[in-house]
DNA sequence: ACGTTACTTTGTAAAGC
DNA sequence: GCTTTAAAAAGTAACGT
């Protein structure tokens, strides 16, 4: 027996820090290498680590955006690299700056082909997003935890906006009650 | 004072303006789109909802308008696909979308999904196909929609491959591209959608 | 008729228009 | 609202061969 919840797999986190210090980002391009810069698209400089895969979004103020690790230790190493770039770079960087999650994204599969049609009347109209022509998937606003769920024919998901570890766990068995309980877990 | 009242006396008569460009832009996309004119009317009274709860603010009157006309259509089961409305409006697909999600959203419309069977009158007319054929088309929707195939499909895409296989079998044969013409999808879509419904049906 | 690439949806922070 | 970044899901579309 392999409990859906067991199929969880995390495939994004989002975070934010800040170094406490303002940065001139125009030198910081030119002594990052890889560094993406370009204040008419858009303030943030962008830098990509390897080793964790991650990408981030470094602005003036100092505040910095992490995105793409694959965990919250990916998120703290990928992000302990960029500090330690910045250090070596002679910019004072706080000593251990707190690393806030703003979002989770993963995925998990219901082992179950899933009438999208039936859920969506099921689940509530009223909390439930289908429009097919516009997207495959039906986009399910969950109270507890706070999260959005995407449901596909196939009974794979995609759960977002959950700031927590243990968030995507909670709403995967509270979704699974659901369906079960409208009888459209086939 | 006076120019306060002034103002009111504008701001009223630029929000009367408004509302009279957006009941004549419904009334043209409508004809643009061949709806009956209880469409119109339901369309109006979901655009003068929107503007009661203040669901303009932050979009533009052609698009809630638009969409308005959208979800109107939708309501009384002739629906349009989003491809046919943007063509008579001047405002993107993707918006009147977002635009059609957010007022449908806020004034608890609450709409199906849409059915595929209610393209096939009008797309098997455009191709001016049988009864028959619409009969079988719907069929095959049905057949199909019970085995679990619609989910997550587009519902003019699912339309259209099932009056291509029905046109087959009932000898009025109509090409991919013809049918991929009227529906506004692409021949690969059909031929996808076509491929599972013929063996939902046990024909191979 | 393939294969590849790219767009649709969700969430989230950042600074500025 | 928009701009950018990341990742998944599955459907659709538009390329080129």
């Amino acid at each position: 027996m392999s409990a859906p919840a067991d199929s969880i797999e995390i495939q994004n986190v989002v975070a934010s820090t800040g170094i406490g210090q303002e940065l001139d980002l125009e030198a910081l391009a030119d002594d990052l290498p890889g560094a993406d810069f370009n204040p008419d698209n858009f303030p943030g400089l962008v830098y990509r680590t390897q080793d964790p895969k991650a990408a981030a979004l470094i602005f003036r103020s100092g505040k910095i955006v992490c995105t793409g690790a694959k965990s919250i230790d990916d998120v703290h190493e990928a992000l302990g690299i960029i500090f330690d770039k910045l250090r070596g770079l002679s910019i004072p960087v706080d000593e251990d700056p707190e690393i806030t999650v703003q979002n989770i994204v993963s995925s998990a599969d219901l082992g179950h082909n899933l009438n999208l049609n039936a859920l969506a009347i099921g689940l509530g109209l009223e909390d439930v997003e289908y429009e097919p022509e516009q997207f495959p998937g039906l986009v399910y606003r969950m109270d507890e935890p706070e999260v959005v769920i995407l449901l596909f024919g196939s009974g794979k998901i995609v759960i977002t906006g959950g700031k927590q570890t243990d968030d995507a766990e909670t709403a995967v068995e509270e979704i699974v009650k659901r369906i079960d309980n409208l009888g459209l877990l086939d | 004072r006076l120019r306060k009242w002034q103002e009111r006396i504008r701001t009223k008569d630029a929000g009367e303006r408004n509302l009279q460009f957006a009941l004549s832009e419904i009334d043209r996309m409508a004809s643009a789109l061949g709806v009956p004119r209880s469409v119109r009317e339901v369309a109006s009274v979901i655009y003068r909802r929107a503007l009661n709860e203040d669901l303009i603010r932050g979009r533009s009157i052609e698009g809630v308008a638009t969409s308005a006309l959208y979800a109107a259509c939708r309501q009384e089961g002739i629906p349009r696909s989003l491809d046919e409305v943007a063509e008579v409006s001047r405002v993107p697909q993707k918006e009147i979308g977002r635009t059609y999600r957010y007022i449908s959203q806020e004034l608890g419309l609450e709409l199906k999904p849409v059915d595929p069977k209610q393209f096939v009158p009008r797309f098997a007319s455009a191709l001016g196909l049988s009864e028959e054929v619409q009969a079988k088309a719907t069929e095959i929707i049905d057949v199909s929609a019970e085995q679990g195939l619609l989910s997550g499909k587009s519902p003019t895409g699912f339309a259209a491959a099932a009056i291509y296989a029905a046109s087959l079998l009932c000898n009025e044969k109509k090409t991919q591209r013809e049918v991929a013409d009227v529906a506004q999808v692409t021949e690969v879509t059909i031929r996808n959608r076509y491929q599972e419904q013929i063996e939902a049906m046990g024909f191979r």
